[in-house]
DNA sequence: GACTCAATACTGACTAGTCGGTATAAATCG
DNA sequence: CGATTTATACCGACTAGTCAGTATTGAGTC
């Protein structure tokens, strides 16, 4: 997907320093109490160098919210929980995995994108579009399992794959948000277990009336 | 709760026009990217009037919250919600509720404290107190229709009503970041009806199996 | 293997402008 | 009368962005 990856040359260092720098900054602060000094500090490269990479602010938001798609996306892609053969189990160790990844402070859990999108939504489309296609891929990859799920549990449902996909990236978001006002990832978990109840439910075998076995 | 109500002085209209136009612009573009200026032009108010009301930036954010507060709580207590009997019919009333008032642009249905929470958590914490509060105070008062829906239909769960009515108030905030990402209501209002399914479900009279009637 | 050469990568001082906050003196209102 | 509001000018710190120049690298060339 990155040039660095077509292309035989290795990623300039100040680059990633800077990408690196741009995750942990914007995800503590936001993007509009983000300055470019304090990206090249956290990063220990030169001003110069900041614009020699990106030719503005706006841009480093825009390449990082790319670059949290491939660092996320190989967390998930390496996560265990593709292992299982039903897929519903895969959605559901999905959410465990999701849970299980609750852990240091509050920056270090919490989602970039989900951060970024709500203060930019209405003045920097660009970075907005790079944020909904972070969260858009990322939740494309769940309806995958999700609707395998529906397909192997013979699930006839007046909801879609893709509207509890991008529920189950709502609830996430949500429970970031109550967990930054609340200071902690408890409150966060209980959410994400009201989800797993969730799905559980709807996946469940038969319905109350009428016993169809497998 | 304010401190006009208190004492029995007309609101200064300066104060309230800074407000309004702080709900309206931080709505829109997050509290840092929200400039003073800005306010006092929105509201037709000098710049002293701004600092005459609020001794800085962060106290009109604090205001603003505990505002907030105030005006969407008199919003809810007027729905009709209220009126069913069967507390489950208040709480549905009010899952209903709030996927109704998704309408108009997004800066109009999204919530000012939970856009706020998302940047300042770590670096302004009496703003975070001040969001907190307002998330949490909303969450107590859908917690008791939920703690007497439980009690009237005799749930015994393994959830209780405070992590379930905050989960209510992370799929909302999780809506609206979707809803900002994608530029809509309609993927808010999608997730909603999947809450509503989900608290249905909690609520169902019977467990599938063992007829345990009443 | 030293020697260009050019492209890439990087530097840090500098500029122009913004923004939070102050100051003040006069006007208006209740 | 005191509380509120206005209008405007101002300041200092900060910040996005510029620029002219330096370092590094790698591919050819002899």
């Amino acid at each position: 997907m990155s040039i660095e990856t077509l292309v035989r040359r290795p990623v300039a260092p100040a680059r990633r320093k800077l990408l690196d720098a741009a995750l942990s900054v914007i995800r503590t602060k936001g993007y509009a109490a983000t300055t470019i000094d304090e990206l090249c500090a956290k990063a220990g490269v030169a001003k110069g160098s900041f614009f020699y990479h990106f030719k503005d602010k706006e841009a480093v938001a825009i390449a990082a919210a790319v670059y949290w798609s491939e660092v996320t996306g190989a967390l998930f892609a390496a996560a265990p929980y593709h292992r299982h053969a039903d897929p519903l189990d895969r959605v559901l160790g999905y959410i465990d995995f999701r849970k299980g990844i609750l852990t240091g402070d509050v920056p270090e859990f919490t989602c970039l994108v989900g951060t970024m999108v709500q203060e930019v939504y209405e003045t920097y489309p660009e970075i907005r579009d790079a944020c909904d296609a972070s969260i858009s891929g990322h939740a494309a990859k769940v309806e995958t399992d999700i609707a395998e799920a529906m397909n192997f549990h013979r699930i006839r449902a007046d909801w879609t794959a893709q509207s509890l996909a991008l529920h189950t990236q709502a609830v996430l978001q949500g429970a970031f948000i109550l967990a930054k006002a609340k200071g902690g990832a408890e409150i966060a978990a209980a959410s994400i277990d009201h989800l797993r109840r969730y799905i559980e439910f709807l996946f469940q075998p038969a319905t109350p009336k009428g016993k169809e076995a497998s």
